[in-house]
DNA sequence: CTGAAAGCGCTTACAG
DNA sequence: CTGAAAGCGCTTACAG
C-alpha cells in the first residue's frame, strides 16, 4: 500500500503552501486565497485521495471526535441492538464510537474511564440496558456526559429516558377502553427499578378507574417465571380477563400459559406488553398489542445532546428528557367475554 | 478541571530528562537509567498522576491500539451481545474497540472504512450477526482484519466460524440416541446461509442413520412462524416424535405450538433447538436442549489473532478456524412414546 | 491574499 | 548512563 498523502503532499502538488491547504480544506479560504488557488487546492486532493490524518488533527486540535459509550449487560442480558444502532446513525460531523463493557460499580466505572480517559474521547454516553438509577463518579459526572435510559439520582446530568410508568398506565388504559374490569398486572420483582416502575404505573391506573389492583411478581424477567407466574394466576378461582406483561419475556411465558390452559388470545384472555424491543412481542401469534420504547427516538435524541454540547462547549440544562412510550397495535385485546 | 500533566511535568518534578521518563515508563530503562532516578521519575508519575496522553502516542507510533468492529443487524435483528462483550472482555494491552454499523454491502462497507480509515484503527474485525459469507471490499482485506462469525468466499482471510453443519448433526445425534426414528427438521429458508448449513447437517445426519429425513421450512425465523410451521407439522397424519429446530426463535415457535396442540414436551414431543446465544431456550419450560454456539470462545479467538497479527506484525496463516458447538442439556429429550 | 513558524505530547535514534 | 533534537501531521496566529 503506497503512503497516504499528506497535506504537504497536496501542497506541493497545487502549488501552494501547507497553510493554504488547510484553510481551503476547513473551509476557511473565503476572502483569503484565490478561486483559482481554491480549485487547485481541491484538484490536488482529490487526485491524491487525500484524508487529514485524523490523529494529527486530534492532538491539535485535542478533539478525537469519538464519543465514548459506557454500557453493560442487564438482567437476562437484555439487547440493545436498537438504541445502539440508532446512536450510530444519529452520528454526524465524523462522530465515532468506541463502546465499553462496563458495570455501573465505581470501581467498574473507573476502570472503564481509565482506559477511555486518555484524552481519546470527547464525550461520554451511558448507555443502560434498562432503566435505572445510575450513580456516576466523579471523574464522569466532570466530563461532557449524556445518560440514556437511566437516570441520575443527584438530578445533576442530562439523562434521555422513557416514561415507564405512562406505558404502564398506557397498557391499562388500552385495556379499560375495551371493557375489561378483571385486570392483572404481571411484572418482575418489584424492587427492579425499571419493573417497578412499569407496575407501579398499571396498579394506578387501575387504582385511578376505582379497580383493584391485581398483582402478580414473576421471579424473574424471563420466559418460565412468567410462564410459571401466569399458570397460578390463570388457574386461580376468578382469573382476569386480561393481563398487562411489564416485559416481553412475560409476555412469551403468557402466552404459552394460556395456550397449555387452553385459552385463546384474545378471545379467552386479553394481553398488553410492555415491550423492550427484542422483537419478541411482535412476533407472537396473535402479535402482542404493546407499549413500545422509542429506542431510536431516544438514542437521537441523547445523540444530539451531547454533539451540541461539545460543538458548541456550552453544557444543556440538566434536566431529564422523558419519551412517551407509544402503544402499538397488535391482535392481542378484544373485549372480555361474557362471564358464564 | 487541572490541566492533566505531560511527561515534561513529570521530568521537572523528577529532576531528569523527558527522554528519560519515556524509557523509564516504557520499561526500556534497564541498565540506562540509575535505579535512583528511575524510581524518582515513578515516584513523579504517580504524585501527578500521570498518563501519556494517547493520542500523542498514536501519532508518535502510527498506532492507536484501536480495533474497528464492522457489524450489522441481522434476520430479525439478532443481538451479538455475547460476542461483543466477550469481545471486549478478550482486549488486552489498552485495546478498545470502535464499532460501526455498516451493511456488508459494497458500498456501505468503503463508507464505514473511509470513516474509520484515517489513520485511527490499527485493525479491523468483522462481526457477522449470523453466518454468512462476507465479500470484503479490497481496502479492507488490504488491512489487518479478522472475520468473526462469517467466511471468506475467497479463503483469503482469516475467519473464525462456529461448525454449524456440526451443530446441525450433533441435534440429530442427540435424538437418536434416545431411540427417535421420527425426527424433523424445522428450519428457515434454506436459501439462508446459516440455516441451510444448519438444516444440511440435521438431514445428513438423518440419511447416514438409514432415516428419510423429514424437513420443514418456516418462512422466516421468527416465533410466529415457527409457530405456524410446526402446528401444520405436528398435525399431520404422522408427526414425528422430535422436531430439530435450527433456531431459537423457531423453538420457542414449537414449544407454543405443542402447548395449543395439548403434546407435552419431551412426553409427546422432544426438541433440540440450535442456540444463537439469545437467552431464549434456556428460558424455555422446559428448558431446551440446545447445540450453543461458542460466542465467547470465538470473539476471544477471533480478538487474539488480530491483536498478535498486530504485536508482532507477521500475518496469520489465513485458515477458517472451526468451532465446535457443544450440546448443553437441558430437559427437552426424551425417549419416543410408543406408538399406540 | 500568502508563507514561514510554532506547537499539540510523545518516542527514538544520536551525540556526549 | 543522560540530555538535546528531530519529527509524527496537523492548525492557527503572525508577519509580510
Amino acid at each position: 500500500m503506497a503512503r497516504r498523502a499528506t497535506a504537504q503532499d497536496v501542497a506541493d502538488l497545487a502549488g501552494v503552501s501547507r497553510s493554504a491547504v488547510s484553510l481551503v480544506l476547513n473551509g476557511r479560504a473565503k476572502g483569503l486565497i484565490s478561486a483559482v488557488k481554491q480549485e487547485a487546492v481541491l484538484e490536488a486532493a482529490r487526485r491524491l485521495e487525500y484524508t487529514p490524518n485524523a490523529v494529527a488533527q486530534s492532538l491539535r486540535t485535542s478533539r478525537t471526535r469519538i464519543l465514548g459509550v459506557l454500557t453493560w449487560r442487564g438482567v437476562g442480558g437484555l439487547p440493545l441492538h436498537l438504541m445502539a444502532s440508532a446512536l450510530q446513525t444519529s452520528l454526524n460531523n465524523g462522530y465515532k464510537l468506541i463502546k465499553m463493557y462496563a458495570e455501573p460499580t465505581e470501581i467498574d466505572q473507573r476502570r472503564a474511564l481509565s482506559t477511555l480517559g486518555n484524552q481519546q474521547v470527547d464525550g461520554m454516553l451511558v448507555v443502560a440496558p434498562e432503566l435505572c438509577q445510575y450513580e456516576a463518579v466523579e471523574a464522569l459526572s466532570a466530563s461532557p456526559v449524556v445518560l440514556l435510559n437511566c437516570q441520575d439520582p443527584h438530578q445533576q446530568l442530562t439523562c434521555v429516558a422513557p416514561d415507564e410508568e405512562g406505558a404502564g398506565r398506557g397498557a391499562v388504559e388500552a385495556l379499560l377502553e375495551r371493557g375489561h374490569r378483571d385486570i392483572a398486572v404481571l411484572s418482575g420483582p418489584l424492587d427492579h427499578f425499571q419493573t417497578g416502575l412499569r407496575a407501579s404505573g398499571a396498579t394506578r391506573a387501575l387504582a385511578d378507574a376505582g379497580l383493584a389492583p391485581t398483582q402478580v411478581q414473576a421471579e424473574d424477567l424471563r420466559i418460565d417465571e412468567g410462564l410459571a407466574a401466569a399458570t397460578a394466576l390463570l388457574r386461580s378461582d376468578r382469573p382476569p380477563t386480561a393481563l398487562v406483561a411489564t416485559n416481553e419475556r412475560l409476555a412469551v411465558g403468557v402466552m404459552l400459559a394460556a395456550a397449555r390452559l387452553g385459552l385463546s388470545v384474545p378471545q379467552d384472555l386479553s394481553l398488553v406488553s410492555l415491550d423492550d424491543r427484542e422483537q419478541l412481542s411482535n412476533q407472537l401469534s396473535p402479535e402482542a398489542t404493546r407499549m413500545e420504547r422509542p429506542d431510536d427516538l431516544m438514542a437521537a435524541h441523547a445523540a444530539e445532546l451531547l454533539m451540541d454540547w461539545l460543538d458548541t462547549g456550552r453544557a444543556p440544562e440538566a434536566q431529564n428528557y422523558s419519551f412517551v412510550c407509544p402503544l402499538v397495535d397488535g391482535a392481542s385485546i378484544a373485549a372480555p367475554a361474557s362471564r358464564g
